[in-house]
DNA sequence: CAACATTTAAAACAGTTGTTTAGTACCGAG
DNA sequence: CTCGGTACTAAACAACTGTTTTAAATGTTG
């Protein structure tokens, strides 16, 4: 068993078990169990349960924000008009698009996030942040030139109403989808959801703007 | 020490670092201590962890959801047309109300209401569903009529992200305003805030209704 | 092949967890 | 005063936690 086999092992049974029940309620006899590796390959490879947290999300978080970055990138060098929903769609498409490519699932990633927001893990935040806290900042400038008129901190206070909106709902989905599956017999899937998401999000952001 | 005295300082003690580091994080040892009271207590009064923490949950969610079906019983006898800002309105005030009566500290409901919805804590959302349920339909339920023309997956997914955008903004409005204060001077109280949420909310709930 | 560094393995470590047990202090009723 | 029950306490329990150690296996390079 290569390096890469293991390493690779121990990230996909940390990222599931993680999402499914958070951190501290998973130990490592379980990742590695799971993963049929053995116990101490953690500490080996990773050095603590701190940084395989981190490096969790960071093999998630680095191509997603990529991926945002270039497409933001592409589209203000075309001189394309950013608008409100564009912008949401282009965040919502790039974040199905580079979790679907590794074959990856995107509530696991939405569960993960509302986990490293509300958890008590101050190193995580804190390296979210320092790690991709400029690309946050590109995406919230672009957002802000769209909703023009809007004073910045009404605009801040918005943002993370629709970060809320967002992390929380695509984080229960499957539990808000078998609720309304039981209640109206209507399934719906994920792209669907963040249809009706994009709409209602962008009316939130633009009340009284330009 | 009385019984009561006893029951009511671990209730006090273990909502504030439940609020803080979550549930799996804080220790039964921390609470008692913290409180002042013997370890065996918890064990002796509430039977175990589970049920000490679903009585952190009772304590309050009791009295809120009795106050909103007053308000909301009083509002529709007395022939009010609800609107969407109206209900939001009742919803927040309430909030707000049923706490400052006990001197209770609304953001710390805000964060325990945000880590029962994202902490793998089963038996806590099934104990806040059975016990709350009808509560929350009977809000549920104003809201769809002040929504006329919505058909009721689009209002169930919004009813989701409004509920998205406030307890993740409430439960992390200390590190929002901290970040707000610091980047722009201007700092916020909760009622400001909970006033920028009512009309950005009620329009995201709007979206082609009526 | 030999020598080296990397990787895996089993076991033990020290600390913490929730819970239970056994016993004590208390207090009002008979 | 004594009894019966409630409230509390100190101590021990067994299970589990992340981490470290020691040793064996493996692969790579000269």
């Amino acid at each position: 068993m290569s390096q890469t086999d293991t390493v690779s092992r121990i990230l996909d049974a940390a990222e599931v078990l993680f999402a499914e029940r958070g951190f501290t309620e998973t130990s490592l006899r379980t990742i590695t169990s799971t993963a049929g590796v053995n116990l101490a390959a953690v500490n080996y490879h990773f050095g603590s349960k701190k940084e395989l947290i981190q490096a969790v999300f960071e093999r998630f978080l680095t191509p997603f924000t990529d991926a945002l970055v270039r497409e933001l990138d592409r589209r203000v060098a075309e001189g394309q008009t950013l608008t409100v929903e564009g912008l949401l769609e282009s965040l919502y498409r790039v974040g199905m698009g580079s979790l679907a490519e590794q074959g990856r699932d995107p509530q696991r990633f939405m569960r993960l996030l509302g986990l490293a927001y509300t958890q008590y893990q101050g190193h995580l935040r804190r390296f979210i942040v320092s790690r991709y806290g400029d690309s946050y900042r590109r995406f919230a400038g672009l957002l802000a030139q769209a909703l023009p008129g809007l004073d910045p901190v009404t605009f801040y206070w918005r943002l993370y109403f629709m970060l809320g909106a967002t992390i929380f709902t695509l984080s229960s989905y499957d539990a808000i989808e078998a609720i309304l599956r039981e209640d109206f017999g209507a399934q719906s899937s994920l792209p669907e959801t963040l249809e009706r998401l994009v709409p209602a999000a962008a009316a939130m952001l633009k009340v009284n703007a330009e």
